[in-house]
Parts: structure tokens; C-alpha cells; sequence
DNA sequence: CCACTACAATTGAGTACGCAAGTAAATCTA
DNA sequence: TAGATTTACTTGCGTACTCAATTGTAGTGG
């Protein structure tokens, strides 16, 4: 009769913990293929992703922030390490000469196609697994819906 | 035409996506609240808070590493913090002399208590922001399979 | 009873961040 | 057009982990 009132359990705390650990889980998994085989970490690889896909292979170092919801030093220091391998390089802008644009290279573009090949399929076996199209599609609206609820500043307190 | 391959996406890929990026903004969003206003991390908190629920209060190093998904050493050094604060103590085991139990004190359970009056109401506003009761209780579940098929070794590729 | 393997936990070294503070360029204000 | 504010980015320092290696204890087969 302690603690007993810790265990009353709103869906939101259960899916916060859900939240957690499939985090957790599914990260660990995959950040060890794509760190052995490839030698990214997870964030290497999104950013690299975004790069390829966006026009002129280039981003401002601050959107690119957004997109993966870094902080501006960890895009920086994430970026250092992609800028020493070869696979992104800084770009100037005319307009405005306070930022630096991350320009994804020819060997960046060549890594992030050989990454995904495994990586996709990883994702696909690994979210597969114990979900079938129906939930994926679900799961990743719901799941879109919560980040944009929790990237948003609006739902913020009011003081 | 060049990256246009890259563009192509699965639902695991969505949902893989949204998984990392809402996992990085609702725990951002959590933690900076934890941190500020009791001094603990997220796993801190669910480290405290499973002990709380456990049957006198204890666990064995090993068990708490799997249910909040940390390594051995990372709870080690967890528990190294929780320890220095008192929240926590080692207990040894009769039976086998390896085990070392983390032990809730009683300073440990009024700081979880504590902690769990705002934390708790955080975590159902912002959950509830985008998101209806029908809507939690599904992503709860979708997610809560997900991590298990992560966390579960037999997924893994045969060799 | 002794060697082996298996397991619980810790430790040293390294990494991927975050925060706070700083610089430099742009923009707004008077 | 000078000064103040905002924006883009970087840097120093701290932290929460991870992995690989190590110690000590438990079971197991010969």
C-alpha cells in the first residue's frame, strides 16, 4: 500500500513510456548496423538524407537543425564530422554572409545511396516485424502528430 | 534526377522518421521541465519510478538495465548518481554474491512522488495536444509492440 | 576438485550531444 | 546613420551515455 498510487497509469504516461523504450529499442538496433557497416550514426544519416533531397544539395545549416531537431551547436559538430569525411562541404551565401550552407558532395550523395540500401531494408524488417501496413501507416500519422505537437512552441505555457 | 531514387519511402521509413524526430521533441520538451524543477534525467525518473513499483522497493542491476533499456554500464553510472543523491542504496544478495540490488531509500520515494505531480501532468498535455484518448491508447499499443519486437533477439538475422 | 564457461557488475576511454557564452553580420529604430 | 536587437553560427565545458576489457562469483562437465 506504499507506492500504490504511483501505478495509476494515464494512456499518455503509457505512451510516453512506449515512447522510451521502442526509441531505445529500434535506435540501438539499427545505429549498430549503420555505424559498423557504413560508419554514420542515425542523425549523420538523416542529414545526409535531407541534403540529397534538397535543391542544389544544399541547406542552411540552421534548417537542417530543424529538420532534425539538433540544436545549432550539435548541427555544427555533427556537421565537422561529415565536412572531415568528405561528405559535405560549407558553402557561402551571397546574400547573406552569416550563414554557411552544408553542400552535400559527390562522395556524400554516393555514400547516402549505399547506406540506404541496407538501412531501408533494415527499417522495413525491423518495423514489419509485429506491425502490418495498416499500423505502420497509423502509427507513423500518430507519431507525426505528436512531434508536431512537441516541436511546437505554441503548446508552451502562457507566462 | 539525380537523387530522385531517395525520395522513395516506405511506411517503416515514415514511421521510423517520426518515431526519432517526435521521440527528440517530446523528451527535449520533458526533460528540460525534469531537470529544472527536480533535478533528474528521463531515465532517472523511470529508474525511480519502477523501483518504486517493485516488491520491497528493490531490483536487481541487470533487470532495471532491461526494462528501461540501458546497458549494464550505463545503469551502473546511472545508479552512481542516484546513489550520491540518496535516493538510492546498494543492497547485497544472500543467495548470489554477484547480484548488487539498487534499493529505494525513502528520500527516494518522496523525491519520485514529488516529481510525478508535474511530470505526469506535463506528459497528458502535451500528449493530449494533438492527440484524442482513442488516438493515445492506439499509439500506446502500436508503440509498445514495436519496442518489443525490437528488444527482442529472435528478430535478428540467423547467422 | 579443477578447469570452463556464463554472468553481474564495474571501470577506462571515447562519443554525441546540450547549454551558455561568444563573434560577426543583418535588421530595425531613432 | 549610430546604436540596439536579432539571427547564424561556433566554441568551451559538462553530461549521459556506449563499447571493450576486467574482476569476482556461480554453475557445470570431466
Amino acid at each position: 500500500m506504499s507506492a500504490q498510487v504511483l501505478s495509476e497509469q494515464s494512456s499518455a504516461v503509457r505512451a510516453f513510456v512506449a515512447l522510451v523504450r521502442s526509441h531505445a529499442a529500434v535506435t540501438r538496433r539499427l545505429s549498430v548496423e549503420l555505424t559498423n557497416d557504413h560508419g554514420l550514426t542515425i542523425n549523420d544519416y538523416e542529414v545526409l538524407l535531407r541534403l540529397a533531397r534538397a535543391p542544389d544539395r544544399r541547406m542552411r545549416r540552421v534548417d537542417l537543425a530543424g529538420e532534425v531537431l539538433l540544436t545549432p551547436s550539435g548541427i555544427t559538430r555533427l556537421l565537422d564530422g561529415l565536412e572531415r569525411a568528405g561528405f559535405v562541404e560549407r558553402g557561402t551565401c551571397e546574400s547573406d554572409r552569416r550563414v554557411v550552407y552544408a553542400v552535400l558532395t559527390d562522395a556524400g550523395l554516393a555514400k547516402v545511396r549505399e547506406a540506404s540500401a541496407t538501412h531501408v531494408a533494415q527499417i522495413d524488417e525491423l518495423f514489419a516485424a509485429r506491425l502490418d501496413s495498416r499500423e505502420l501507416a497509423r502509427i507513423a500519422d500518430l507519431m507525426e502528430r505528436l512531434g508536431d505537437a512537441a516541436a511546437d512552441d505554441d503548446c508552451r505555457p502562457p507566462e
